[in-house]
DNA sequence: CTATCTGCAAACCGTTTGCAGCGTT
DNA sequence: AACGCTGCAAACGGTTTGCAGATAG
């Protein structure tokens, strides 16, 4: 069992939320992917150890996980309904195009571009978001 | 008369595309505004000039424009259905999150950043996105 | 004159909601 | 035992498609 799994579970539990089997497979299933996954392939991979789950229940966790901040939607431009864990302190993303792979890093640096563009706008600056879209080593091998 | 209509439509034209009033009504909204507009918000707006409008006929002038680079989607956290003008050599994007009024900057020196994200992961990089978001000026002091 | 384009209505599809019964606490 | 949660089915809203009539070239 991934401590991700036992941590978001925890911390589900400490919201006042009830553990059942239906969360207990989707949690399963997104914290331990390593790919960005959309509700319905997550309803198809839970199905595989809850079959009677529905999907409905996908949307309802993926709800509250998102808002524990737990989870974060990736946004592409063939869609923008795939869900990833948010890993504190990664915030940057890095996305295979083919595989939906996902690679988290650190963008340093960026400040100071923020407050230069702020300071020459006049924008308030509130939240950013950098993604990076590519292939992984596993699929450049496998397109060449 | 925009100098970017006028060059929107001499594309259109110059890619077997017939020059119609729905058409002309749709470019003229888009390409002169400085917020991110939806379907429907390019509708609205087309219709007060061309009130037999259907909002289908934007869907489609969307995906031409799109097709042609004219325009790009604006993804946001509360939706990605805006447009908005593609500025060759402005690629980011810094977007209010109160009125969706956008400005463009070049982000310089974060070509040296992929670089090396690419380098640790062994991803091969192809495109990126970087979008800034917070308040305008006209509506930080609207807030306040 | 003809092929493209139009607006309408209906289909479509991912997501949300209402609800009666089930299962966690 | 109580009430939160479930899956189902229906509703919803944005987008796409089929089509007969309109119109740019």
């Amino acid at each position: 069992m991934s401590i991700r799994v036992t941590s978001w579970l925890e911390s589900l539990q400490a919201h006042g939320y009830r553990l059942t089997e239906a969360r207990r497979a989707v949690v399963e299933v997104v914290a331990t992917s390593k790919r960005a996954l959309s509700p319905l392939e997550v309803y198809e991979i839970a199905r595989r150890r809850y079959p009677a789950l529905g999907l409905v229940s996908v949307y309802r966790t993926l709800e509250m996980l998102s808002a524990l901040h737990l989870v974060q939607r990736v946004h592409q431009e063939d869609g923008c309904n795939a869900y990833l864990p948010s890993l504190e302190g990664h915030q940057h993303l890095l996305i295979c195009e083919r595989c939906r792979r996902v690679e988290y890093f650190d963008g340093d640096d960026l400040e100071a571009l923020f407050a230069r563009v702020g300071e020459q706008t006049g924008f308030e600056i509130r939240s950013h978001w950098l993604q990076l879209f590519g292939l992984c080593q596993a699929c450049k091998q496998a397109v060449s």
